[in-house]
DNA sequence: ACCGTCATGTAATCGGTTACATGATTCT
DNA sequence: AGAATCATGTAACCGATTACATGACGGT
């Protein structure tokens, strides 16, 4: 149980499982698949580890099973739960870097219109999938908790924007 | 010259190096401050070390000062400069994960309009920023390369969006 | 009984961050 | 001349990615 700072990615590990507790490590893959994987980078590697570095901080406490697969449940700890509470109603004051290499690729002279095409498609795409789980959320409320209603509804608003933005850009000619 | 991968931030480097060009670390730590320091963290530490991976990768060429502060001037390489025009030219494919902290903790829970007060000025602030540099490219617009003011004008879209839909995050009620 | 996919991990590597350090200029 | 800040780096550490691997389960 040692003192080690946590990351963004330890405070998402325990968020999903206050969610799912008890929950396995490839549960959390799951759920997070559905819901922060569009926030968040998580790779199923980097669950085995960091449930581990939880366990061993003493955020989580760990159950394995006996016969079949030798799954391993995870839990919150009072801890663990003071560190989420204590997370969640801190602020967040550092400003962020929101930025893509698509823009920044723009900065250093790449045709708008060339790069526009490909961002309008993928932004698409996103934004298709983010409303298409904004249904599924809005048809069954009580499954979800509300504030992933919300941080839903930003993606949609930013993905709006990134799109209205690069179809702007997609009529500018080359820059150099 | 062995044959490493690129990182984004390696076309950042070569990319601020090949508009100074011949640049110290110094130089492009300072235009990085002024420029992509808002799209992409670059802290001066790594300089050094990227633009000697670069070196070593063939793309950078390396002069070195005899006296005084015996600085590294550095150049771009045919093969430098034949890789960021590749990268220059090839469209984003990946999407990207725009999101910050702040949304994961609305998904999680915390209090909207608690987070929302603190984004708000974060946000407030960072557009500010932006809208000086805007004014100050307008007002010299040759000093600086096109792409440059459209990156920026793909900043303050975003900053816009992020505070209008901040603004009205702030009037709802905790979500749990 | 076999096969594909689901599920569960380990280990090496590496980019990036943090901590530390020191010489060169400039200012008073 | 001394202090402050500018400029230039080195090195340890660590989170995250990538590559690799294998056992369990369900369907045919």
């Amino acid at each position: 149980m040692s003192t080690q700072r946590l990351t963004t990615t330890s405070y998402v590990v325990l968020g999903l499982i206050e969610q799912l507790q008890p929950a396995t490590t490839y549960d959390v893959k799951q759920l997070a698949a559905l819901s922060t994987a569009n926030f968040w980078a998580l790779p199923h590697t980097q669950l085995y580890t960091e449930t581990a570095r939880l366990a061993d901080a003493g955020l989580l406490s760990e159950e394995r099973e006996d016969g079949g697969r030798r799954r391993r449940f995870y839990r919150l700890t009072d801890s663990g739960r003071a560190a989420l509470d204590a997370w969640r109603e801190r602020p967040v004051d550092e400003p962020q870097r929101i930025f893509e290499p698509s823009v920044l690729k723009l900065a250093f002279g790449a045709d708008p219109a060339m790069l526009a095409e490909r961002q309008i498609e993928t932004h698409e795409r996103q934004l298709a999938g983010y409303e298409e789980l904004a249904a599924a959320l809005d048809a069954a409320p009580d499954d979800w908790p509300r504030g992933m209603r919300l941080a839903l509804q930003v993606g949609i608003d930013m993905e709006r924007q990134f799109l209205r933005t690069w179809r702007e850009l997609a009529r500018r000619p080359p820059a150099r």
